[in-house]
Formats: C-alpha cells, structure tokens, sequence
DNA sequence: GCAAGGATATCG
DNA sequence: GATATCCTTGCA
C-alpha cells in the first residue's frame, strides 16, 4: 500500500492549487468520494476525497496489493494492450500479453496508473462513495495485520514544479518492505 | 534516455 | 483556438 496526500490550495502540487475547476470539483466536496484523473493521456490515478466541504484535499493511491481478481487484472491488461497496439505493430502485442502473464501478482497495481488500470477505472468513477458498503468501489477496514506495519514517510514524487516546502513534506506515505510499493522502498 | 497519449489550464 | 504541461509507464 503506497498513498500520497494532497492537502489544500495552498499545495502547488495538488489541483486544487488553480481553485475549483470542472476537473477537480469533487475535490471541494464532502470526503470519502473517489477523485479519478488522467494523467499524461493514458492513465487514470485513483483518489479519495479526504478534508469536510470546502476544504480540497485528496488522496492518490499509488500502489495496492492485489488479493483477489488477479487472473481478471492480467487478461484486462492484455486486453488494453490490445487496441492500444492494434494500430501500430501487431507482434508488438504478443511480448506485451507474455510480460504481463509473468508479472507477479505484487506488481499489478504497484503504481498510481496502474492501480487505476487494475481496478478498470475511469475519470467516469469520480463522485462514487467509497465508504457505502454497497458500492463497487468501496474502502473497507484492513483485517489482516498492515496496522502493525512500520510506515515510511518520504516526499511526493512527480511534482518536481511545485517548489519548496511541497517537493519535500514528507506526504507519501508506504507501507516498508511491501513488495507493491512503487519506486524507492520497494522490498527487494 | 525517451515516446506514447489526451485532457486541462492558461494564454493569446 | 493553440500550446505547454501533466500526481506515468515500460522499453531503447
């Protein structure tokens, strides 16, 4: 598990940083909803609306560890590699198709795309309740033992234009040794 | 190191 | 309306 947190307009790395725009309403909203973005035209990041009304904060879900739907997740993967090389290069496709087949199960969704990818998600999910119990994408409490976990607090990444403090608070938060972290920290 | 890919915020 | 940018990924 790997979160990032975006906290108020005053974050230049948050979009909140512009104000309230059609794209990052939901983050001025009620928490508890989900927030989901396309970034650099092809991957969709999961959020969760965290701050009471009025006050824009959200945060991105960089890395789950899948524990159940895997086969689902891989032939998903291939699926979208697909169309996305259809046009292009056809054998392209088949290297794609055996790379995903033999990715462990840890690293399906080790990464704020590919965490949206997993759970086939779209801008389209922003607004839905992730703490109904009854919706499709929904949190619910942990039942095994993360609670007990060492958390490591390092900075955000990709935010390399926001400038100080924001480039370096402390806001990314993973669980240690978790072999579905992204980047830095990944168990080796 | 870099290309893929499309929405978005901002500027003319 | 054009364009630089973007909370990324996987391969050269």
């Amino acid at each position: 598990m790997e979160v990032e947190a975006y906290i108020g307009q005053d974050d230049r790395a948050s979009h909140a940083r512009f104000g309230e725009t059609a794209r990052n309403r939901v983050m001025f909203g009620p928490p508890g909803r989900a927030y989901v973005y396309l970034v650099y035209g092809m991957y969709d990041c999961l959020n969760v609306v965290t701050e009471p009304e009025g006050w824009p904060a959200a945060l991105l879900i960089r890395a789950v560890e899948p524990v159940e739907g895997i086969d689902a997740m891989r032939l998903d993967r291939i699926a979208r590699a697909r169309t996305r090389h259809r046009a292009r290069c056809l054998d392209r496709h088949a290297t794609e198709a055996e790379r995903v087949r033999r990715l462990p199960a840890a690293r399906l969704a080790s990464g704020p795309g590919l965490v949206g990818a997993a759970f086939g998600l779209d801008t389209r999910w922003t607004g839905i309740d992730l703490c109904d119990p009854l919706s499709p994408l929904r949190l619910e409490r942990a039942s095994d033992g993360d609670a007990a976990t060492t958390v490591l607090a390092t900075p955000r990444i990709g935010i390399d234009g926001a400038g100080e403090p924001w480039t370096s608070v402390p806001w990314r938060l993973s669980l240690a040794g978790n072999p579905s972290v992204s980047g830095p920290f990944r168990a080796r």
